[in-house]
DNA sequence: ATGAAAGCGCTAACAT
DNA sequence: ATGTTAGCGCTTTCAT
C-alpha cells in the first residue's frame, strides 16, 4: 500500500507538506499542492484514516444502530444519512440489532466504544439508563431518529399531533367508532412511538366526545402480519369499528387486507389510516399521514456533523419535521 | 478514553503483556490473563481498532456496497452479513449506491481504498473492469453475492435454472402462453440476475416447445410499480398470457394488481409467479421460487472471514445455493 | 512468562 | 512556504 512517504518522495518535499496540501490545509504554494494532488492520483494514493484518526483523534466515521434494516422505513433512514455522510467524506458503520438482546448489549457494550466512530446515530429506540452511560462514556456526539432522549440531539416527528391528524381526518368523515392498532408497549418498552400514537389517538377521541372501548385497541407487532392479526381481533367486537386507525402503514395495509377477508369492502364497510407514507401506500391506494423518512436520515446525519466541527461546546438540537395527512382511497364516510 | 497504559498500570505488567492476555495469545499466566481481563472490564477499555490496525493491517471490519439498502432484499443480505461479523467482533461499513453513479465512483474509488476494510463485500452488480482493477489494487478479499465475478468468491442462486423451475411449473400446470416480466438490460448493464433470468425463461419455453412472442417479454424497474407498469402491457397484447413469470417477488406483486385492476382474476384468467420469496410473498399468497436470502448473506461474510484468516493463498470460493418451489394460490391451470 | 523498544502512517507543534 | 520532530495506541520482535 502506498503510504504519504512515498508520495513525499515522489514530489521531493516532507510529509508533512504533502498532508496539508492534501487536507487543503493554508500555507502551501498552489504550485505545490497542485503537483502533491497530481502525485497521490498517480499513485492511487489515498490517506489511511486509522493513522490519521490515531493522532487527530478524529475517524471520519458514523456509527447507526438500527432495531431491523430489512424494514422499509429504517433502511430509508440509513440511506438518507449515508448519502450526507458519504458526501461529506465520512464512512458509515452499520448496527443492526434485529431484536436480539445480546446483540444489542455487545454493541453498546463493546462495538460502540472502539473509539472507531466520531458520533452515533440511533434510530427509533430509546436506549437504556446504562446505554446512555456508555454513550456518555463515549464523549462523542448523539443523535436519535424517532425518539427523544434527554441530552441528545433528535430528529422525529410529533408522533401525538399525528396520531390525532390521522383520527381527526376519520372524525371528520362522521366516523364515531373509530378502532387503533399499533405496537406492543411492554416487552418492547424503548420504542416511545407506540405509546404517543396511542396517546394521541385517546387524545383525539376525548376531543371529539367520542366513546372509547379498550376492546378498540389491540397491539401487536408494527408488520403487515401484526396489522392483519390485530384487525381480525378488532373486527370481532360488537358493535366493531367503522374505521381503524393503524399506527403505521404496513400495521394497514395487513388491516385493508384483514377487512376484505372478512367480507367486509374498504373503505365502503370500514376505513383504514395508517401513518408513514411507505413506498407501497400509493400502491395500496392508502390513505396516510405523511412523514418524511429520507430527509429525517439526512438531517440527523447534519446534526452530528455539525456537533463533531464545533465540537463538545455544541448544544443538542431537538428538531421535530412536520407531517402531511395524504388522502387516498381507504378512508371515506361511514354508511348509515 | 482509557488506553492500554491505563490498564497496564492497574496491573503493574507492561503493555505487551497486556495486549497478550487481552487477545488470548498463549505465554500468559492464567493469573495474569484473568486479573488483565477483571481490570480491562473494570475500566471499561475496549482496544483501538485504528491503534491496532496501524501495526497489525487488519482493520477488523468489513466493507459492504449496496445497490439500495431501502429494498427488503438486500436489507435482509446486510442483515445475515452484520449477524456473522458482529459474531465475530468485526463492523461493518456500508455503502449504499442508490442508483447514483457519482456515488458508486466515489465508494469505489475513495471510500473503499482507504485501507479501512479486511474485506469487501458487493450485492447483485457487477463491478466494472475499472471497479475491479480498483479493487484487486487493495488486495483483500471480495466477494459478491448475486453475481459471479471471475477471481473473486461469491454466493448465489443458479438464475437459470431458478427461472426454468418457475416457467416449469406454469407449464407443469399447463399453461402455453406463457409472459416473461422482468429488469432492465440496457442502462443497468452491472445486474447480472435479469439477463439470467430472461435466458431460463426462453430456454424453458423452447424445451417446452412454447412459441415465444417478443411481445411477451416487457422489461421494467425492478420493483411493485415496474412489475405493475409491465403486465399493463402485457396484457393488452392479443392473445394475452394465460400465465406471468415476473423475475422477483416486488414485480409479481405489482403484475398480480396489474391483473386485478383490468377485472381479469388471478389464478382464473391470468397465474403469477415470482422469485424470492419476499417477506409479503406470504400474505399475497404469491407462488414464487424461494432463495435463502439472509443466509446468502451469512454465508457470504464467512467467506470473506476465512479468506482474511487463511491469507492471500486462499482460494475464491464460488458457491450456488438452492432454490424451492413454493406453489401458493396465485398460479393454477388454465381456464379453457 | 514477562518486559523494553521499535515502529505502523499519519498529524501537530515548533522550527526555519 | 516548508521541514523536523514527537507521538497518537497499539503490536511485534527480541531480550531476559
Amino acid at each position: 500500500m502506498t503510504s504519504i512517504k512515498d508520495v513525499a518522495r515522489e514530489v521531493g518535499m516532507s510529509t508533512a507538506t504533502v498532508s496539508r496540501a492534501l487536507r487543503g490545509l493554508p500555507r502551501v504554494s498552489e504550485d505545490t499542492r497542485l503537483r502533491v494532488l497530481k502525485a497521490a492520483e498517480r499513485l492511487d494514493y489515498v490517506a489511511s484514516p486509522a493513522a490519521a484518526g490515531l493522532v487527530s483523534g478524529q475517524t471520519r466515521a458514523v456509527g447507526v444502530v438500527v432495531p431491523f434494516v430489512t424494514r422499509w422505513f429504517y433502511g430509508s433512514v440509513v440511506h438518507g444519512a449515508e448519502e450526507l455522510l458519504r458526501e461529506r467524506g465520512y464512512d458509515l458503520l452499520l448496527y443492526n440489532l434485529a431484536g436480539d438482546q445480546q446483540a444489542r448489549h455487545r454493541v453498546f457494550q463493546t462495538h460502540l466504544l472502539r473509539k472507531r466512530v466520531d458520533a452515533v446515530l440511533i434510530l427509533s429506540l430509546t436506549p437504556s439508563a446504562e446505554e446512555i452511560a456508555s454513550l456518555n462514556r463515549l464523549d462523542r456526539p448523539v443523535a436519535t431518529v424517532g425518539a427523544v432522549v434527554p441530552g441528545f440531539s433528535s430528529v422525529s416527528i410529533d408522533d401525538l399531533a399525528t396520531a390525532r391528524t390521522a383520527v381527526q381526518h376519520l372524525v371528520d368523515l362522521g366516523h364515531r367508532r373509530i378502532g387503533y392498532i399499533g405496537g406492543d408497549l411492554e416487552g418492547q418498552l424503548d420504542f416511545s412511538a407506540p405509546l404517543d400514537r396511542l396517546r394521541g389517538y385517546r387524545e383525539a377521541m376525548a376531543a371529539a366526545r367520542l366513546r372509547r372501548n379498550p376492546a378498540w385497541e389491540v397491539t401487536g407487532d408494527f408488520t403487515v402480519r401484526g396489522g392483519l392479526a390485530a384487525t381480525r381481533l378488532l373486527l370481532a367486537t360488537t358493535p366493531r369499528p367503522t374505521a381503524i386507525f393503524a399506527a403505521s402503514d404496513e400495521m394497514a395495509i395487513g388491516a385493508v387486507h384483514a377487512v376484505r377477508e372478512t367480507g367486509l369492502r374498504v373503505p365502503e364497510d370500514v376505513s383504514v389510516i395508517g401513518i408513514d407514507d411507505h413506498e407501497m401506500a400509493e400502491f395500496f391506494e392508502l390513505s396516510t399521514v405523511a412523514q418524511p423518512v429520507h430527509e429525517q436520515g439526512r438531517v440527523a446525519a447534519q446534526l452530528l456533523l455539525q456537533a463533531i466541527e464545533h465540537g463538545p461546546a455544541f448544544e443538542p438540537a431537538v428538531l421535530t419535521v412536520p407531517t402531511r395527512l395524504v388522502v387516498r382511497r381507504t378512508t371515506a364516510p361511514p354508511r348509515h
